[in-house]
DNA sequence: TTGTATGCGTTATCAG
DNA sequence: CTGATAACGCATACAA
């Protein structure tokens, strides 16, 4: 019923509670006799040590949590995966939570990290309040590049790289007239990206991408096809600010007959999986998801530890571009 | 620097700790002027109760496990949603870690899930043992229908069900000669599926599909269209064990110039997002993901609230058909 | 209704 | 090298 605790094993074993303690935590002051006598004591009655007791001694409990928008979107599951191999790796334990791009959720969530007491936290913000986040009391790393966040060590790709890949490789294919949808409205994502499109347009001002907003979803994209229609001269091609958006841009060009990318061509950002597989298969700028994970891991952790104390650094990923089905040069219009 | 603690707010509200304690856990034995007070100096100072003293206390730290295979797979992250959906509304957290796929890793976790003192557990199994389970002393759902587990509430989509539901569709249009990949031999999920694909075949044993083994992955669909070439007569039709391995078979049979549904048909089972959106659209069986996460969640909650004593149940959800582009009556060689 | 004392299972301090 | 003993922060039985 009631689990073992480290005084049956030491009762067992005869010996003090504390000398148990000692060989569980692997340190060296314990004669190998006694040493020899608890190992095999503790493995044969099975004993697990309870993490809970020690994380409240020791104000550690070897766990971090990973908050992100959403683990159901595609671009998240390779970052979760970098950083639980790092954690696994480090000895720590990941908790997971969606904040459904929500701020009260995401807020929600730190607080109950805080009350978790967890060792740190890995954090994709969307709209969370420096103040909020602030509260929580212990390391964290932030999932990005906005400039909001500075104080906190970070990890993100380069978006104006993405963006300047993404266009350059457009402009190449002699595309003129281009729709931009960088994300919804009012986001620091979306205002990235925008940002990285000016920045990458300062040559030829008067090229700039039209712009229009819609979620990072497939139905965001989807429904863009609408605006993307009412346009004249109408685009000859899209950017879009993730793969998802491009996904739904694609189906929804299909369903009106136009070509892809005889008539319009689409690139994306982000490059998941999907993108290899689409139809026509996706254009995109790579991200290293799974490496952005296990950055972020491994500058928490170090955090945690005390491995650092330098001032808060923000590490940016680079990307490159993938060239696949979706994009061609303008007028080869072979719809 | 050191949180806030239980008495820092009994002394900064002139009561003793219990009190606080008491309204903390909302009981009503406490007078609405102390009340008052205790609230508002928790929310001046931002106090957060510290769930890990709580937790070793109470013996519950308002935490479940959940082990999946892989969360890139995008199988898992829907199951996760639901879990994670459920247990917030009901007050707990969920940890994930990925077994991938290997025997010593999710008996690791599982250990772990015990020295950590979670209140139960949800885990889709791959190869665990019962006594590795059965260790974790606490409440534990499994997901899948395998019957070794019996002994455990688990939720699962009806196999016999799907497998039925994809050869029947097969037969109505016509095909006869039926390759089945049902996934990496010598799996239990893969068993389930060839025990599947022999009760739906009981009335017309001797068009038994041919069976090949494959990896629950794309490249194990992709690998397999050698197979599929090598026999004879060449089979109409694929039945694979789930999405991931048909959009593999997709992708070799176009490089192959093999057109699909035109010269072979495929079909795979759970309908995953990419089914959707690959090239062709996939015929495939629906599996209630969500709501199995979902229902996992309520069960082991359940559980442990002690809301439930019956025995162990099984709750498998039913499945059905979603027809799209890869299938279509054999002889239809628009190819 | 409220406060006091004790224990949850470990770790850390400090003699021995 | 080893074993008592006191925290860690909270919940609860019990007393007031």
């Amino acid at each position: 019923m009631k689990p073992l605790n480290i005084n049956d094993i030491a009762k067992a074993a005869g010996v003090g509670k504390s000398t148990v303690s000692r060989v569980l935590q692997g340190q060296n002051h314990v004669s190998p006799d006694a040493r020899a006598r608890i190992e095999s004591t503790i493995r044969e009655l099975g004993y697990q040590p309870n993490m809970v007791a020690s994380g409240l001694r020791k104000r550690r409990i070897q766990t971090i949590g990973l908050i992100i928008p959403d683990i159901s979107n595609p671009f998240f599951p390779e970052i979760t995966l970098g950083v639980q191999q790092v954690a696994d790796e480090r000895g720590y334990a990941v908790l997971l939570a969606n904040s459904g791009w929500s701020n009260d959720r995401e807020e929600d969530l730190v607080a109950l990290a805080q009350r978790q007491r967890l060792d740190g936290m890995i954090i994709n913000p969307v709209h969370i309040s420096l103040a909020a986040l602030r509260a929580f009391g212990h390391s964290v790393v932030v999932i990005g590049t906005r400039a909001a966040y500075r104080e906190f060590d970070a990890v993100g790709s380069n978006t104006a790289e993405s963006v300047q890949l993404a266009l350059a490789h457009l402009h190449a294919l002699g595309h003129i007239h281009i729709l931009a949808l960088p994300g919804p409205r009012g986001q620091d994502s979306t205002r990235n990206r925008e940002a990285a499109i000016y920045t990458a347009m300062q040559a030829r001002p008067d090229k700039l991408p039209q712009i229009h907003y819609c979620e990072f979803t497939k139905s965001g994209g989807y429904d863009a096809v609408a605006a993307l229609l009412s346009l004249t001269p109408r685009p000859t091609a899209v950017l879009c600010g993730n793969d998802l958006i491009a996904i739904g841009m694609l189906a929804g060009l299909r369903e009106r007959g136009i070509t892809v990318p005889g008539q319009i061509s689409v690139v994306g950002i982000d490059d998941i999986e999907l993108a290899s597989v689409c139809c026509p298969t996706l254009t995109t700028v790579h991200k290293p998801k799974r490496e952005m994970g296990m950055t972020a891991a491994n500058m928490l952790i170090d955090r945690i530890e005390g491995n650092i104390q330098s001032p808060p650094q923000m590490k940016k990923m680079s990307t490159h571009l993938v060239i696949r089905e979706s994009t061609a040069a303008v007028g080869i219009s072979s719809g």
